[in-house]
DNA sequence: TTGTAGGCGTTATCAA
DNA sequence: TTGATAACGCCTACAA
């Protein structure tokens, strides 16, 4: 492996001085750093990032930890975070979670300095896990799992987005709306719009009917087709549904087909994510568009603002992005 | 920040005796080992992996550069990879490319011994840069950009497969099959397809239309879909197409949907790359099944073989994967 | 079973 | 403008 040294020796000069070209430091005499610059191309030099990050302390990249790769929401997310955080000079790095405990393992992994920082979208941890958040290392939270952490959060709107949802519904005159989310645990996405949607419903004056509310374990496509025969076939009676992510939106659409019910003449559906696939889909979908953008500036901001602050740890924050309504075929155009 | 000597220090041993119980060599005695389990859990101490990385020249986590990441495809790729890696106790961290450039890039970071090994899915390197990739670090390339280059590569049967999907339409009844491709250069995945669509063709005695191949920008759905509708509005005749990515296969149905044609009844529509969003899109759309998981498999396998390997760098590998042909309602089921 | 010495490749500091 | 020295935190090799 070529190092720094054996470029110095090649160029007769100081490792100290060929870091200084690496690093485009001013006051260097332009004739060293051209037999500097020579020899490294002679010797086919490359930096090491390791060496470099542990002398610098720092490594100029973040992490971004998702649940999933494989998914349209997470997908469209790490888009918007990495071009976010390009605009600020950082790199990112993404890494599947898949679990709570590779959640957790994520947290130390940044704290050991293998990124500047962390953004975690917590899917698996609970509320309980609130207090492993602590570390010294700067992280921010996207979600909606965990609250009152020591954190920065970034998350959702989810109610009132969720109650224009569902109103949204209501005024394209469905009056029996099903909702379709995962398990519903104290404080998480699902729990946040399942409020949200009985909010619309009473301020509609219309019952909840606890048959209407349908959980899946998983926020896919294979679940939400699944789970759309299921309704449709087993004879529950319903002429809308709310789906908490649009994948799971664009499963039921699916099996709706499946069954033979169109939509949105016979079942209006809408969604919540805006997911890139939401547009071409057939019905296209309508949705709540969460401002990925937004969320993803917020998000590499309070992070580079943690990994630059020296100082007194100052209190953590929380942000609340905007939303909007998307509409589309899927309710009606 | 807590370092190895801080613990030793609390634990009353050597920072030796307390890296030997971090990596759980043997050789401690129990005792000993409780007090330095004790003394790091009491100052909450973290390794520290830039500093580790250079001491042992190795991460145990491979890269996977992917030129976006907000893809279907690339999306389900990373997972078969991630999934693939796993099984060999690698993690992998993946980073957005985006350009030639960025893909260069990739490649000297990897170099850099921030990774033990990079897999690299090119899409806008050409043949020209093949020299480039002769790197002294373990690289595989995956995709269809590159020949010839002193590297592992992993490939698609894009010919085959191609000659597949084309000959698929030509028996569901379709005489003007339209093919929609990006770029066709040199040697790439438009260009390899292309030959195999041309092949199927004459097998069947059809000629080739040149006002049939069309070429878009960006292998994406608003691509496909905005193509699809100049194509129908623009009073072309055609009643098949075959895309060279599901992506734009949807893209294409969507077109035709606004346009107002039927499918499959009056245009029968293939895709590539089996995306798990083409199980359930409306029509559900045939493709190309390229075996994603055996290509991973293969590509961490390869990339693993010349991790370990020390000695004699050996002869570079190709592998081309399987396909198989999915039907499904775009072409008439 | 434990500890000592030295080095991994780079950069910061400060003196020349 | 350049260079000597001393870290950064950990691990390997060897000695005690």
């Amino acid at each position: 492996m070529v190092t720094i040294k054996d470029v110095a020796k090649a160029a007769g000069v100081s490792p100290m001085t060929v870091s200084n070209v690496i690093n485009d430091h001013p006051n260097v005499r332009g004739s060293t750093r051209a037999k500097v610059l020579e020899a490294m191309a002679r010797l086919d030099y490359r930096v090491n990032v390791a060496a470099r990050n542990l002398a610098k302390g720092s490594t100029g990249t973040i992490g971004l930890a998702v649940p999933e790769v494989n998914s349209p929401y997470y997908s469209r997310l790490a888009a918007a975070i990495i071009a976010a955080a390009e605009r600020r000079g950082l790199r990112v790095s993404i890494e599947q979670t898949a679990s709570r405990d590779n959640e957790l393992d994520a947290l130390s992994l940044s704290r050991n300095r293998l990124y500047d920082g962390l953004i975690l979208t917590a899917a698996g941890m609970r509320q309980a896990d609130a207090e492993r958040l602590r570390v010294d290392h700067p992280v921010v939270i996207l979600g909606d799992r965990i609250f009152g952490a020591p954190v920065d959060h970034v998350a959702m709107p989810n109610l009132e987005a969720s109650r224009a949802a569902t109103r949204h519904l209501i005024e394209r005159g469905c009056r029996r709306i099903a909702f379709l989310c995962g398990a519903v645990e104290e404080v998480d996405t699902s729990s946040l719009r399942l409020t949200g949607y009985r909010q619309a419903l009473a301020e509609a004056g219309l019952s909840t009917d606890p048959a209407l509310i349908q959980q899946v374990d998983r926020l896919g496509m294979r679940e939400g087709a699944g789970r759309a025969r299921e309704m449709a076939e087993g004879g529950l009676d319903f002429d809308g549904v709310f789906c908490v992510t649009d994948s799971l939106a664009m499963g039921v659409l699916r099996g709706l087909a499946d069954a033979g019910i169109r939509a949105p003449d016979q079942v209006k559906v809408i969604g919540f994510d805006n997911v890139t696939e939401s547009e071409y889909f057939i019905p296209s979908l309508s949705t709540i568009d969460p401002d990925h953008d937004g969320m993803a500036e917020r998000a590499v901001d309070l992070l580079l603002q943690r990994i630059e602050q020296t100082e007194p740890p100052t209190r953590q924050q929380d942000f609340i992005g905007d939303f909007s309504l998307v509409i589309r075929e899927s309710t009606g155009g």
